[in-house]
DNA sequence: TGTACATCAGTGAACGCGCGTTCACTGATGTAC
DNA sequence: TGTACATCAGTGAACGCGCGTTCACTGATGTAC
């Protein structure tokens, strides 16, 4: 039947909205075209009014979060605490339990190399990335903020694949904190007292 | 038919030095249990004399692989010679093309977290890398070694993660080659002429 | 040492299943008159 | 403003396909005598 259509508007996004969640929690080939639709309260067979096919969905979605992402950088990182507050979150233990509700690039990056369509998007969104953390970091000399912009992200990343896959959660928290203590001289990170464990969400 | 002994006893390890292959070049997901039989030079029918499931050989072949990289860094890595050698081939383009060659963690780790027999393994092999890292670089202060390598690790991981999703070859190169500048104090890296660029394999 | 037989890794057809994708159909909405 | 009809997002059965896994069968090897 014909549905209104401002409800049919927002259906697009709330698509793109449920998949770029479950491909971040499961991985592309981990979630199907089923389980989105359901998550989205539809039955599978209107996707193809949407989307041209999964590989479409994924980078649209990928996409869709990656927008997302920057404007909460431009939101919130403009300013040094901000920034602190930004990256102690990102090497915290619930950004680690939580890759439905956080980056990108941990969650997705190994995948993203082998589906064509996705790498122009993670090139673009890295570079943007970067280019924010040179802006918004207060580094000592503008000549080196564009590497050390680089590294930060490197061992941000790094820190959360290793933190994720790794079962031993002593060991998990200590990789978060090790960078967190590591990033300190650059951005003035406050909690010494780490808010590492939360115990929840962890098998 | 009936086989010679001998040759029966190395299948196990072919197929386990197959796999290990073709899990890092594609993922867990992107191999099917009768590509690898194939690339043995077998039917798919027998994986089932040497492993119990898919999931199994996941578990034995990221061991296997582990292993070998341990041993060949108490091989090779032990001179600061030999460890910075390493590292300036981890961050290389060499690296960066052929996955399959390379290490477990930036090709795997992302998948491995989902994959409930793997993930103690993960955690093992992570913490005797960092061990070795520890030993191995000459690091200023003992105390802060075990810090300072885990932090190397996780920038490693990161980088290699990142330059292989990032379309744009040019990116890729500047964050291999940000990172090697950024362990230069640490481990002394010898190359500014940057071995990064071959061109090959990079679509 | 020579022969008869049991072993068991490998073969390849077959299975059930879930996937991405297609399509004839539905029926409330929006539009033409 | 009221009625008749075209629209088209959503429905749900169906498709072909490749996957992980099973199994009856094969036949050279190793062993018993």
């Amino acid at each position: 039947m014909r549905y209104p259509a401002a409800e049919t508007a927002h259906k697009h996004e709330r698509i793109l909205d449920k998949a770029s969640r479950l491909f971040r929690e499961r991985g592309f080939g981990g979630v199907s075209v089923g389980e989105i639709m359901k998550a989205t309260g539809l039955t599978h067979g209107p996707f193809y009014n949407h989307f041209e096919s999964k590989e479409a969905l994924m980078r649209e979605s990928f996409e869709h979060r990656g927008n997302e992402s920057l404007a909460a950088l431009d939101r919130d990182c403009t300013t040094p605490e901000g920034m602190s507050a930004y990256v102690d979150y990102y090497l915290s233990a619930r950004h680690r339990d939580a890759p439905g509700d956080g980056c990108l690039m941990p969650a997705l990056a190994a995948e993203a190399a082998r589906v064509q369509g996705v790498r122009p998007s993670f090139a673009q969104f890295v570079d943007a990335t970067v280019q924010r953390f040179a802006r918004y970091v207060p580094w000592q000399s503008k000549r080196t903020a564009r590497g050390d912009s680089i590294r930060m992200l490197a061992s941000m990343v790094g820190a959360v694949v290793l933190a994720r896959a790794v079962a031993d959660e002593a060991l998990s928290d200590e990789i978060l904190e090790e960078a967190r203590r590591g990033l300190m001289p650059d951005i003035g990170l406050s909690s010494s007292d780490s808010p590492t464990t939360t115990g929840k969400g962890r098998k």
